[in-house]
RNA sequence: UGCCUCAUGGUGUAAUGGUAACACAGCAGAUUCUGAAUCUGUUAUUCAAGGUUCGAAUCCUUGUGAGGCAACCA
């Protein structure tokens, strides 16, 4: 069993309801078998991770006899990579669901799905055509007026069976001949204007190798594909919607088949600030405009895993966003919101100052050390305590202390007092500048009574709490501040036609700080795991780039920040 | 000047002819050794017009708006 949580949402959504009523009525023999069938030609992103929790999501529900299927739709040998499909079983794992032994690649279907293809040209259903790809488009018509017929298409039987083999045999170039289905030249629906089934490619696949010249177009290899693995239900998104008819039509023509899926589709995944489309992503690559699929800036599964994004934040955040017909944009907030929740739970608590001021407490004595201990977690006694220690120069974050307080500002000010956390109160006593007028170190006193979280009588508690770290001890560390990738919210939209969305690249959605000062725990934090620094954000240590003693820290979210400057 | 699909607070969703609700975001307060978390309260919603009905977010008609469709891509 997987870890991921197998329990439907409180409500049905369409596609669960119409599952429901197929089970209620009988069919399938009470089994569900779902799939996710991405083409290996790019990296799984957050839209492909609706669709994996739903699939797999399904199956998980229907158990313990219903399953989903990984079938890699590979019909298209010069855009997929072995690349790709290595890091799509990662990426789908590592979501927390598992195939078993449910693996499969359309291209293992390619002898069977030539051989009904056979059968349909003899049932008179499929035919060769000679046209050019610009005759063929000049003929199909437009959205307003029907298409008209291939003069080819009234070859005999026997003329289009054997053209066919010697298309398979690689007697012709690519692009000189076609398989067509022959349907309806003049259907409203454009994908019914007899689609091409076969076409020529004299390319080398990543798992046929050149065994074959002639491919399978998705429209054809999809649906026979889902039903020579019993597929119950093929579920996918919107803008397959006007190919069901092709894919109801492929199921009823072929005989043999020992399936009969039906197709449902749901809208795709839309997200602010970012874009979705693997073609776009592709060129950020390409182009360098991001450190590669995995940059944690992508909206990739990758990209996200680096970043420190959970999958069990995904998984919530996949049940949240829900499923229906309507093309939605949805606030990546929400998204934060599946994050902050579930890194709330994991991770355990250190002090990390990013924009360090110095601070010297003159009443403390100068070669003293001591340490105060810290829970690692708030509300989870379990997870521990740790010492942090402590001496006469510390680090405070810049953005806690004001020259000039603005109203409300409850940190530390001139003359102001404020609790370092787990330790005791200081007062802020003299501002040191340098020549420029810069702040370079903050004198301050600190005061024995108040250790502890102890109040002395008669004295009004100071609404300040900060974080500190331990000028002695503290761990010089890199740090990279993500933000998000877009300025506008929809990039694409906004960019238009064919508009250049990558003008909206925030130019400060990666900021590296490389003298974060840290406090020591920090220092052997495993690369990979989960951290809050308090009061700050949630920060992962980069498997990557992190060296022992030496980890470089992704932040994955911030805080919410509910003091607002007036 | 076609065909298909869709339309519920700012955002995402629920209500399946019978009290329009939940989450996020926002705002206010309580609490807090994280201005976090937690808790409480609160603002705000059925695209429009007709029709059917005792009763419509839901059914019908028309309109409006949005998305999709004319690859030998998936």
């Amino acid at each position: 069993m997987s870890e991921a949580a197998a329990t439907p949402p409180a409500s049905l959504d369409f596609i669960r309801e119409m599952i429901a009523a197929d089970l209620a009525a009988g069919r399938n023999g009470g089994q569900v078998v779902t799939r996710f069938p991405p083409e290996p030609n790019g990296y799984l992103h957050i839209g492909h991770a609706k669709s994996i929790c739903l699939n797999f999501g399904l199956a998980q529900e229907h158990a313990p006899n219903s399953r989903c299927h990984l079938r890699f739709d590979d019909t298209n040998p010069t855009k997929e990579e072995v690349e790709y499909v290595d890091s799509i079983m990662a990426d789908v794992k590592w979501l927390g669901f598992d195939w078993g032994e449910h693996l499969f690649y359309a291209s293992d279907y390619f002898e069977k799905l030539y051989g009904f293809a056979e059968q349909l040209i003899t049932k008179g259903l499929a035919y060769v055509d000679d046209q050019t790809h610009e005759e063929m488009r000049a003929n199909r018509g437009t959205l307003t007026s029907p298409g008209t017929r291939s003069a080819g298409a009234d070859r005999s039987v026997e003329e289009n069976l054997d053209l066919f083999r010697r298309m398979r045999k690689g007697e012709f170039k690519e692009g000189e001949k076609v398989l067509r289905a022959r349907i309806d030249m003049a259907s409203p629906n454009m994908n019914l204007r007899d689609p091409a089934l076969y076409r020529i490619l004299h390319a080398h696949h990543h798992r046929t190798g050149d065994a074959w010249c002639i491919y399978p177009m998705y429209d054809y290899a999809h649906p026979l594909s889902d039903a020579l693995e019993s597929i119950t239900h093929s579920l996918c998104t919107l803008e397959f919607e006007h190919h069901r008819p092709l894919y109801e039509w492929l199921i009823s023509n072929v005989d043999g088949l020992p399936g009969a899926p039906y197709q449902r589709e749901f809208a795709r995944l839309n997200l602010t600030y970012t874009v979705m489309s693997k073609r776009k992503l592709l060129r950020l690559v390409k182009e360098d405009l991001v450190n590669g699929w995995d940059d944690p800036r992508m909206p990739t599964i990758s990209g996200m895993r680096r970043r420190g994004i959970t999958a069990a934040a995904i998984r919530s955040f996949c049940k949240t966003i829900g499923l229906t017909k309507f093309n939605s944009l949805t606030e990546i907030a929400l998204l934060e919101h599946s994050i902050r929740e579930d890194l709330n739970k994991i991770s355990h608590r250190a002090y990390g100052v990013l924009r360090p001021i110095k601070v010297v407490i003159t009443n403390y004595p100068e070669d003293q050390v001591e340490h105060f201990e810290a829970p690692n977690h708030p509300e989870d006694p379990a997870a521990g305590t740790r010492q942090v220690p402590l001496c006469r120069e510390l680090y405070i974050e810049s953005d806690d202390f004001m020259e000039f307080p603005s109203d409300g500002f409850h940190r530390l000010k001139p003359g102001g007092e404020v609790r370092l956390k787990f330790a005791f109160c200081i007062i802020c006593q003299e501002i040191i500048k340098d020549d420029a007028g810069n702040i370079v170190e903050l004198r301050c006193t600190y005061d024995d009574a108040t250790r502890h979280g102890k109040k002395p009588e008669g004295r009004t508690k100071p609404k300040g709490i900060i974080h500190w770290v331990s000028a002695r001890h503290a761990v010089d560390a890199t740090v990279r501040l993500y933000d998000r990738l877009f300025t506008v919210e929809t990039p694409d939209a906004d960019a238009g036609e064919d508009g250049d969305f990558a003008k909206f690249l925030n130019p400060t959605s990666c900021e590296t700080i490389t003298n974060a000062k840290l406090e020591p725990s920090l220092k052997d934090a495993a690369p990979g795991t989960h951290w809050q620094f308090e009061r700050v954000a949630y920060f992962y240590a980069d498997p990557i780039d992190s060296k022992p003693s030496a980890p470089v820290f992704n932040r994955t979210v911030t805080l919410k920040d509910g003091w607002v400057k007036k």
